[in-house]
DNA sequence: ACCTTACCTACTGTTTCGTAACTTACGTAG
DNA sequence: CTACGTAAGTTACGAAACAGTAGGTAAGGT
């Protein structure tokens, strides 16, 4: 027993902490915040629990560090996907954009969609994708604005549009296919045409750039 | 302190069970499953703990029944809705449906917006919600082949329609505020006809680059 | 009077966070 | 090369919260 025992390093403390962001956001993943000790957290990373305390001041401290890094992340990509190009090809790109992160990054996004444990009074507001769709919803906003539309609805699209990519994006997660491509076709046709376009056939989307 | 002591009363058995779940739902509601002790559920009901268990053979138990009332409920709500009309009358009505379903049960709603307990592996699946999106995809499933599309993309179209309304759904427990026919209203316009149609002005997205 | 049904108090064992007090590896000055 | 200070790490524990149970009590219909 204790097979770790030979292969137990001692890391300096900016390394140590990476790997318990590393290891951390792989526990979360799977077993949500609650689900987590920093016991086991500990044990995954091969040490002693006061470590993490020492580093993150507590199981929270790891956790509000690893979303924040995952959200600045999902927030960077919609960002760039959006940046530029028709309006079309905008929502195509931001759904292609996250629906890759999601594949590439499967642990941050499964922090991303459970629950978030800041059980603050007043908020049912779940999830952390919240905070994405917010973001979101401040660029339709400007949007909206310049194209002569209702700015207080920006909200409802906003929302609209990250709860559809994101409830795939978890259904995808299981499944694993079709391919991501082909399922940021079919969203953003939905998103950009509507269910009254349906596309007849499974792959229009030999047009690559 | 106890203020109850004089309120307390005897119950049949079924009535108790009931109340028993009346009160799961709304503390399940407002701390997630995990967040909820027994202890906690017992005395929200004026009773003590091994009533709970004797009506519900524990937490996970009260939990199931809850759960399987709330999703049928909806269930039944959204097969109405889509049960007859044009299909752009179905989606406005499932719509519609759905986010008064919000707005009149907001705890049963949290509870399937929640994160399932079941830490079963190998599935990330979080929400219930995914089992109404399931069932949303049959009915799709069977739409699609009628019309003569692929079959097999139609849960991505159900996925993406769940996760939208339910999203915009969570949103609005919070703000409030436009009232739920104006947002159905919305989401039923993005769903039927995309984001290049946007009600209130005809489109001057002409501005391409 | 009695017995069924609803109910309670009080406990066991486990799991968890968080901390106090002690130990070991490692670079480097003399 | 060796003594030593500091950074990295450990063991062991306290306190609280929790699921679940054993065994006893009282209400109320018949």
């Amino acid at each position: 027993m204790d097979v770790n025992v030979a292969r137990r390093k001692r890391l300096s403390a900016a390394e140590r902490r990476n790997q318990l962001i590393e290891v951390g956001r792989g526990v979360f993943a799977e077993r949500g915040y609650e689900g987590t000790s920093v016991e086991v957290l500990a044990e995954r990373a091969g040490v002693s629990k006061p470590i993490l305390y020492e580093h993150f001041g507590g199981k929270e401290g790891l956790y509000a560090v690893i979303v924040d890094r995952e959200i600045e992340h999902v927030v960077a990509i919609i960002a760039a996907a959006i940046s530029d190009g028709s309006p079309r090809e905008r929502v195509e790109a931001a759904a292609l954009g996250f629906l890759q992160y999601v594949e590439q990054h499967p642990e941050g996004f499964a922090i991303l969609a459970h629950d978030a444990p800041t059980a603050r009074p007043g908020s049912t507001m779940s999830s952390l994708l919240n905070d994405v769709a917010e973001r979101v919803g401040q660029v339709f906003a400007a949007a909206f604005k310049e194209a002569g539309y209702n700015r207080k609805v920006a909200p409802i699209y906003a929302h609209a549009l990250v709860g559809m990519v994101t409830f795939v994006g978890q259904w995808w997660t299981d499944v694993r296919k079709p391919p991501v491509e082909q399922v940021a076709s079919h969203i953003a046709a939905l998103a950009w045409m509507g269910l009254r376009h349906l596309p007849t056939r499974p792959d229009p989307i030999a047009r690559k750039r």
